[in-house]
DNA sequence: TGTTGCTTTATTGTTGACAATGTGGCTCTG
DNA sequence: CAGAGCCACATTGTCAACAATAAAGCAACA
C-alpha cells in the first residue's frame, strides 16, 4: 500500500507487460486475492486495477466467477486493425500538415529508444515502446477523441500481436522488429516532411504489414484449450 | 436495492436523461449520498455509477472533491464532430454495401419511434432516439470496435448538442428536429439502395449540418458560471 | 462406471463503519 | 474592516467483515 493511485498505473503496467510477454496466457484466471498479495494492494484497488484492464478488454471479467486474460479471435483482430487504419490514417493526415520541429525531435528521440530496444533483444520492451509511438502520433496530432480511441485499442493491439506473432519464429521474430521500426523511420520522414498523401499511405502500409504478419486462420472454432496446448510446442 | 445491475442501467439513463434535457446543468454537483437517496442504491453502487459516467465524459471526477456534471467546450464539440464523420462515414460505407432487408426492417421501425417522438413533442426522448440510429447503424454494420467508439462519443454529442443547441429558440428546435429525422430518412434509403458513396455523403453531411446548427463562439474563457447565470434567461 | 444431486469450499460481491481530505465559517489580529 | 490561520463539518476514499454465488469434490444410485 505505498503509493496509492500510481502504484496503480505501475501494477497495470506490470500485468500488461506479463500479459503481452506470454507470461500470462489468455485465459489465465487472476484471483483477486493472488494479486492483492502479490502486490500488496487491497483487494478494493485489485479489483478496480481489474476493471481497467476489462475497460481495455485485456481481461475479460465474468460476475461471479472471476477475471481471465483475454483471448481475442481472429475476428476482432482484422477488426482492431480496421479501426486502427481507419484512425491512425486520420491522426498521421493531421500530424503530416503542421508537424514542428520540436514534434519531430520527440518523434525522433521515441524512436532512438525503440532502437536500443531492439539492440538489446528487449522483446517485450520492444512491442511496449512500438505501441507507444503510435499514441506518441496520436497525442502530437492534437486530437483528444482520436487519440483516447487509440489508447484503447493499441494495448489489445499489442496483444493480439504476442497472441498470433507465432511461437513457430520462422524467420518472422527479428526481421519483423527490425521491420516494424524502419517503417517508423520512414514514417517519421514523411511526416516531417509534410508529405501528407505519402505519410498516411505509409502508415496503412505498416498497419497492413503488421496484420499480414500474423498467423490469423480461419480459427478452429473447436475446444479452445486444445488449440493452447498444441501452441505450446 | 431492487434488481441490482439493470438498475443500474436504468439509473445510468436516468441521470443521462436529466443531464441532456438540462434539468442537471453543466457543472453541478453530484453528491454521492444524494444519489444514493434518490435511487435507493448503496454508496457503492452509486460509485460506479460515477465511475461510468466519467468513463464517457458525461461527469468530472475529482478526486476527494466530487462529482460534477461535465462542460464540454467547444473544442471538444469539433473534436467529437470529427472523430464522428471520421468513423460513422466508414460505418454507414459498411453497412450501405451490404444491407439485408430485415436490417432495412430495423432502421424503418426505429425512424418511426423517433418520428412519433418529434409528434409527442418529447424533445428529451428524441435526442435520445437520433442517437441511437447511428448507434443502430453501428450495430448492423458489423464493426464492434468502432461501434464501441461511438457508445463512448455519441452521449457526449447529445450532451453538446443540448448545451450548444443555444437557449434561444430562434427558429431552431423545431425544425431542427424535423430536419435531421427527414436527413435519417434520406440516409436511410441510400443505404437500403446500396448506393454506398451517396450514403457516406449524406452522413458526412448530416453530422455538419448537426455541428453547424451548434452555437460554438470561441468561448469566453472567462469565468464559466457567469455564463451559467446569464444562459438562464 | 458414469451420472445426478448434494455438501463443502473457494471466490467474488456488498455493505457499513472508519479514515482522510477538502471546504466553509469563525475568531483573532494588524 | 481585511486577511490569515484555525477549527469543525461535510464529503469522499478505504478497508475488513459478512453475504451470495459458483465451482469442486463426494457419495449414492442406476
Amino acid at each position: 500500500m505505498n503509493n496509492k493511485t500510481n502504484n496503480l498505473d505501475t501494477v497495470y503496467q506490470r500485468i500488461w507487460e506479463a500479459i503481452v510477454a506470454h507470461k500470462l496466457l489468455p485465459g489465465t484466471r487472476l484471483k483477486e486475492e493472488d494479486l492483492s498479495e502479490t502486490f500488496g494492494l487491497s483487494r478494493g484497488f485489485v479489483r478496480k486495477l481489474l476493471l481497467q484492464l476489462s475497460y481495455h478488454k485485456l481481461v475479460n471479467l465474468v460476475p461471479n466467477s472471476g477475471a481471465f486474460v483475454a483471448e481475442p479471435s481472429p475476428e476482432e483482430a482484422r477488426d482492431i486493425f480496421q479501426a486502427r487504419r481507419l484512425i491512425e490514417a486520420e491522426l498521421v493526415r493531421e500530424l503530416a500538415s503542421k508537424c514542428t520541429v520540436r514534434e519531430k525531435k520527440l518523434l525522433l528521440e521515441h524512436l532512438e529508444r525503440e532502437h536500443q530496444a531492439i539492440e538489446q533483444g528487449d522483446q517485450s520492451l520492444r512491442i511496449r515502446l512500438s505501441g507507444e509511438f503510435h499514441l506518441l502520433i496520436g497525442k502530437l496530432a492534437d486530437k483528444p477523441v482520436l487519440t483516447s480511441f487509440l489508447h484503447e485499442i493499441i494495448p489489445r493491439s499489442s496483444l493480439i500481436v504476442a497472441l498470433y506473432q507465432g511461437s513457430g519464429s520462422r524467420k518472422g521474430r527479428a526481421n519483423h522488429s527490425g521491420l516494424s521500426c524502419s517503417e517508423h523511420n520512414a514514417l517519421l520522414d514523411a511526416i516531417a516532411g509534410h508529405h501528407v498523401d505519402q505519410a498516411v499511405q505509409l502508415m496503412i502500409d505498416h498497419l497492413n504489414e503488421i496484420e499480414a504478419q500474423l498467423q490469423l486462420e480461419p480459427a478452429a472454432e473447436e475446444d479452445v484449450n486444445l488449440k493452447h496446448i498444441f501452441a505450446e510446442f
